[in-house]
RNA sequence: GCUGAAGUGGUGGAAUUGGUAGACACGUUGGACUUAAAAUCCAAUGAGCAGUAAUGUUCGUGCGGGUUCAAGUCCCGCCUUCAGUACCA
């Protein structure tokens, strides 16, 4: 029989609740730790064993910490705006909120029966109104600051208003649109109210735009980038096209540079760092103006390469540029206007689908070459891509493959400008190793010296400059739908106006249907009371706008990342509702010390919270610009689904070992059914699944074989593993360490429960070092010399591999000592109870329960943690410095058995000493038990 | 294509960062206990060869080279897998 775990979790997990033992203050004596879980979305699928992964590896840290005297904060709350709670609301009509509760409440109850220590005192919702409150407010803190890029940060917008009445757009350091006309202070002054409005939008940091938006029919909504992948929605993989519309977005590009050189202050995983500096992508160039002929207009155009601008043949447009209309010649038009009318029709996945098809079409407007006014046709095609630099490029066939290729199909010249290099059959990439050769006064320069060298001349006469451009673009804010947070926006004369922030929060309304409306109106359409009074400031009934005091509310709703991006600072102080966080708690807890979560949020939720708090840092709101010191990316715990083999048009399924050579169809099979050594209980499956009672089964050797394959786990491949089966039959301290000791917390790697008996197994040894048989059986005599050689090896081990986060190592650790102290007969209280702490982090029901059975009355979490004594950690290498033929000599010996007398005597008498002696002196002499490795000469 | 990570027994994975490769666990085989099963405990378990045996010996960390007394680990060149990204000028 195993240990009593039901009786005992049950037992703890109530002690724990009611003593709130895990409740956390500040300010403390102590010095604070933060470990922080991604909150999850609270899915109607509840949890399967992959998704505690990561709280347990910081619930272990967390437990560990306050062992070692830290004050921690290890909250946990729900990201609860969402997709599929709207999805289930539009089919039943079931109010999300309703279904968000019920999903929270499972959650809970299967994360509590795990034994987590979070501070639920301390739990957030995104969705609670009394939680975006301060979403919202962040929002309108962020519609009223603007950029300055002399100060790099983001500053209030009436010091922006200040600088447009003194001067007006001259001098400015500030960024915005790229379609922003100049104004002179007089000018400005001469606006109306709404004129002033509407300019300020082009430098407000979320700001009302029509732009290229990402739009995915099928959602009904527009995404932002990180939320398409490969061209199709991320949730639900639906098409998405490009289409024009006015939303809100938020000017992350301000803050490119920042959020790439902030990566270099923080600890976190390398991969992820070079997704995000990727995602960021920085090209450092020039910008370069092309007069157009017969025209006042000037073509700019971004390139990496102005080395080459000798060798532009001609120049490229988007379709979609705003140009192309007035450039296109008369004889052009009809030309032009079908190939802007076929690529529209492209979706990004066919544009993506077919990168190889080379089209485009001839404008029939030539531009100037900016230093040897030749002639350059202008042309359109779909390979430039309008969101990318300015939507233009200056095509250099010798140097850019793409430009060769255009190049080659439309038969337009190809200038070689590099010396001794064949350019008939490709385009020359390479930067370095070459000289520039056909370019006038670049004749003869490498890369670097002609780049600086054509900047500085096209600067000088005016036509162009150094230029950064990034491919990270602002990121959409406004989605249409019902479940996330209203933007307190009301429109006045058509111009975006905050609701004041002393009225926040602006509730979400009612909504008889959570679809849009008719006229195609996002869902907050269906609302009655959706109109804000300026004068009552509060919401109102629609049908009362009159647009003199009361006004149309903006019906769009936050994205899912607004909520998630700031929720770490919340959980400092989460019911405050004076502030989003008092400065005390801020400036205590500071930022998150170790964060975990999954790297598929690297270029969405990680770069937006890095944003805002940089935004926040900024107006001195939080103390520290890095939001989470150390990141630590856990691994996808996937299914190993089971397959039985159909042989077609039959009812008859052949056993794994029969299938090589014929023809069968895999059919899944749930892997409840199935047994360590990969056998199916057939009974079981005709009872699972009624249509298998009919089917024939071939045997091998009486038993029937399944396959397996490593998938995700999903419902419809019936492999997921609910860990509340897991803590039924094996109890949750032994679900807990087998995810851990599944291996490296970073690594992708199968679920496979029949493993988990070898750490059930050393649960119950542990168990029974403390018993005699029934009985609690502990000695106060002092404990071998042997068994305290182990625990203090393992004292060692253990917090070492904590420290370095190798937690599958530490529960290897725990079995050998176990192993030993039952080896060594030992139940000695000065071994078990340091042991019983070094264990508590990964198994607290087990160690709370020995623990008290030791005689404790207080909590095992109070105990601090055992130190390792050196006496009792002999190093195994060793270097002895031995007397060998007269001359002292190293001797590295990887064993302690052996005295030094007795190496020395084994090296004597090794064969290869002897070879090794005449003429030769050796230096060191590796030595392992009974055993010469190696002499080194 | 580009960027990043990784390839170790039948399986998951260890290896003090250049020092006894395969810890620990699963699985498998044999044994003890039991009327029997379960549970538990003990032993063996990388492959090959020699030996009744203790043991000895050869080969072994994706492939091919190299550095070193010593390489899973370092260097050069490949192959494969996974992830991210993709006409980014």
């Amino acid at each position: 029989m195993g240990y009593p775990f039901k009786d005992i979790e049950y037992k703890w997990q109530t002690y724990w609740a009611e003593n709130q033992t895990y409740k956390v203050s500040h300010p403390s004596e102590k010095p604070k730790f933060y470990v922080l879980d991604m909150f999850p979305y609270p899915s109607g699928a509840g949890l399967h064993v992959g998704h505690p992964l990561g709280y347990i590896a910081s619930d272990i840290v967390a437990r560990y910490k306050r062992h070692k005297g830290f004050n921690v904060l290890h909250p946990q709350g729900y990201d609860s705006f969402g997709l599929p709670a709207e999805q289930y609301a539009i089919q039943t009509g079931q109010h999300p909120a309703i279904t968000t509760e019920t999903n929270i409440k499972r959650y809970r109850e299967q994360l509590d029966r795990m034994g987590f220590s979070f501070d639920w005192s301390r739990e957030v919702r995104t969705s609670d109104s009394g939680y975006y409150r301060w979403t919202q407010w962040i929002f309108s803190l962020l519609f009223d600051s603007w950029f300055d890029t002399k100060q790099n940060k983001a500053r209030p917008i009436e010091f922006l208003v200040q600088h447009l009445t003194q001067f007006g757009t001259q001098q400015l350091d500030a960024v915005c649109d790229e379609i922003t006309p100049d104004v002179t202070a007089a000018e400005w002054k001469q606006m109306s109210k709404a004129q002033k409005e509407k300019f300020l939008l082009h430098f407000r940091l979320t700001y009302l735009a029509e732009t290229e938006v990402n739009w995915c029919p099928a959602l009904g909504t527009v995404l932002a980038n990180d939320e398409v992948i490969q061209g199709v929605s991320e949730r639900g993989g639906h098409p998405v096209e490009r289409k024009k519309m006015k939303q809100w977005s938020m000017r992350i590009s301000a803050f490119a540079d920042r959020l790439l050189e902030g990566l270099n202050d923080v600890e976190w995983p390398e991969p992820l760092k070079e997704m995000q500096r990727n995602w960021i992508g920085k090209s450092v160039g020039a910008s370069v103006r092309f007069k157009v002929e017969n025209s006042n207009k000037q073509i700019e155009v971004f390139t990496t390469r102005p080395d080459t601008l000798f060798g532009v043949t001609f120049l490229t447009l988007a379709p979609e540029h705003e140009w192309v209309k007035d450039l296109t010649t008369p004889t052009q038009k009809t030309e032009v206007d079908a190939y802007i009318a076929q690529t529209a029709k492209r979706t990004e996945r066919d544009r993506m689908s077919d990168v190889n098809r080379i089209s485009g079409v001839f404008t029939g407007a030539y531009a100037q070459h900016p230093i040897s006014n030749e002639k350059v046709p202008i042309w359109i095609g779909d390979y430039v891509l309008a969101g990318y630099g300015t939507g233009a490029v200056m095509a250099v066939p010798c140097g850019d493959q793409r430009d060769f290729d255009f190049a080659t199909h439309f038969g337009l010249p190809i200038i070689n400008i590099f010396k001794d290099v064949d350019v008939t059959k490709a385009a020359y990439i390479d930067k370095e190793n070459t000289v520039i050769t056909n370019s006038a006064f670049l004749n003869g320069l490498s890369y670097a010296e002609a780049t600086q060298k054509v900047i500085q001349y096209l600067s000088e006469n005016g036509m162009g400059e150094g230029a950064t451009t990034y491919r990270l673009r602002d990121a959409v804010f406004s989605r249409q739908r019902y479940w996330g947070e209203p933007i307190p926006v009301y429109y006045a004369d058509g111009q975006p106006q905050l609701i004041p922030d002393s009225c926040l929060p602006l509730e979400l309304p009612e909504v008889s249907n959570y679809l849009p409306t008719p006229d195609g109106a996002p869902p907050l359409g269906n609302a009655i009371e959706w109109a804000w009074d300026t004068d009552q400031n509060r919401v109102v009934s629609n049908d009362k706008i009159d647009h003199k005091t009361i006004f149309p509310l903006e019906k769009n709703t936050m994205p899912g990342w607004a909520g998630s991006s700031w929720y770490f600072n919340r959980y400092m102080d989460p019911s405050n509702t004076g502030v989003f966080a008092s400065k005390e708690a801020l400036s205590y807890w500071k930022e998150v010390d170790l964060y975990l979560g999954g790297s598929e949020h690297a270029t969405g939720h990680l770069l937006y919270a890095r944003f805002w708090q940089y935004f926040l840092y900024d107006f001195g709101l939080v103390p520290v610009a890095n939001f989470a010191k150390k990141l630590i990316n856990q691994g996808m715990i996937l299914g190993e689904s089971a397959f039985i083999y159909r042989v077609p048009d039959t009812q008859t399924y052949l056993s794994k070992g029969l299938c090589e050579n014929k023809n069968v169809i895999p059919v899944h099979v749930d892997v409840s059914l199935v047994s360590a050594q990969n056998t199916l209980d057939i009974e079981g499956l005709k009872q699972w699944q009624p249509h298998f009672s009919e089917a024939v089964f071939e045997l091998e050797d009486g038993k029937f074989f399944v396959g397996r394959e490593v998938e995700k786990m999903s419902k419809s491949k019936y492999n997921v593993v609910n860990p509340d089966a897991i803590c039924d039959q094996y109890g949750a301290d032994t679900l807990r360490m087998y995810e851990m000791f599944l291996g490296p917390i970073e690594q992708a790697k199968p679920w496979n429960t029949a493993g988990i008996s070898g750490v059930s197994n050393f649960l119950n040894k542990f168990w029974r070092l403390f018993h005699d048989g029934e009985n609690i059986d502990i000695s106060d005599d002092q404990p071998s010399k042997e068994s305290l050689k182990t625990l203090h090896k393992t004292i060692e081990k253990v917090t070492q591999d904590i420290d370095q986060f190798s937690l599958n190592t530490s529960v290897s650790a725990f079995m050998i000592a176990t192993n030993e102290l039952t080896s060594q007969k030992c139940n000695h209280r000065l071994v078990l109870e340091p042991l019983t702490v070094l264990l508590a982090p990964f198994a607290p029901h087990i160690c709370e329960e020995l623990w008290s059975l030791l005689g404790h009355n207080e909590s095992i979490t109070t105990a601090s943690y055992p130190v390792a004594n050196p006496d009792y950690l002999q190093d195994d290498t060793k270097e002895y410095p031995i007397s060998f033929n007269g001359k002292m000599r190293f001797i590295l010996a990887l064993s302690t058995s052996l005295s030094k007398d007795e190496i020395q005597d084994a090296v004597m008498e090794d064969d290869r000493t002897q070879a090794y002696l005449e003429g030769k002196t050796p230096k060191k002499v590796i030595v392992v038990p009974n055993k010469i490795v190696n002499i080194v000469v």
